[in-house]
DNA sequence: ATGGCTCCGTTGCGGAGA
């Protein structure tokens, strides 16, 4: 059982990569975030013709998540029903006795914004339904673009980083507090080569310089945990044509 | 040292991303 993430920053212009990195890494779940389309252009029959059920939850030009699956995609909640939240960040799925959960975190731009505010506020509110779903579903999955570096070890430049969005102390706090729930940083589970991100600036030559992020993860309920046998960044994608800004991470389940 | 790209929108160049 594999399990993955992605943000696309497109799905429109994604769309043949998706398909194609999907050809090569045959997961029984991917979990997409920054479609960046309505529903009524959601490309369905493309992604169904590739093997997958999808569920999806869109609007336009910004945010936007969906969830592609092997397996039937069963009790589909759109959004945080603890929440008002007009963007469409989050949606959760009960696939294979897993109650995933798909994620597309507010950036948050700078601290001390109104995006900012509004970003700890929805980490606070997910914080809230994920201790409500752990009570219904002991296997649980949260996975998506989370815009947090958990720790330094995470960012390229820590330093440079001290304090800014992505790395502040309120938002690795938020993180903590969903590690202790607990849930499990199913990257952190393994031994990881240093400097391991999954997402890096387009301009500036991020990636081939490897000036990146790891912000882009997979957390597992304690009972998924002990049956995680690996956790994976996959790099290749981003060196493609067009590609996106960040990379796929997989976790395989036994 | 600085900024460096990509995507969107009823196509202009500004907003957003991270």
């Amino acid at each position: 059982m594999k399990l993955a993430c992605w943000n696309v920053n497109s799905l429109k212009v994604r769309l043949p990569q998706v398909l194609q990195w999907l050809q090569d890494n045959p997961v029984d779940v991917l979990c997409l975030q920054e479609t960046k389309l309505t529903d009524d252009k959601f490309p369905q029959a493309e992604i169904e013709a590739a093997g997958y059920h999808v569920a999806f939850s869109g609007q336009k030009t910004y945010n936007g998540v969906a969830i592609l699956s092997r397996h039937p995609i069963l009790d589909v909640v759109k959004n945080n029903p603890l929440f008002d939240d007009p963007q469409q960040r989050l949606l959760t799925a009960t696939i294979a006795g897993i109650r995933v959960i798909c994620a597309y975190i507010p950036n948050g731009q700078a601290p001390d914004t109104d995006k900012y505010h509004y970003k700890l506020a929805w980490l606070a509110a997910l914080q809230q339904w994920l201790i409500e779903q752990q009570k219904t579903y002991p296997e649980l999955a949260l996975l998506g673009d989370y815009n947090i570096a958990p720790e330094d070890r995470d960012v390229y430049d820590p330093a440079a980083w001290l304090g800014q969005n992505l790395v502040s102390e309120p938002e690795r706090a938020a993180f903590q507090a969903m590690l202790a729930l607990p849930l499990h940083d199913a990257y952190r589970l393994f031994e990881q080569a240093d400097k391991s991100f999954s997402w890096w600036d387009y301009r500036a030559l991020g990636f081939r310089l490897n000036k990146g992020m790891r912000i882009d993860h997979i957390l597992l309920s304690p009972s998924l945990a002990t049956r995680c046998n690996a956790c994976t960044i996959d790099r290749a994608p981003r060196k493609w044509e067009q590609p996106s800004d960040h990379a796929p991470v997989i976790a395989e389940l036994t």
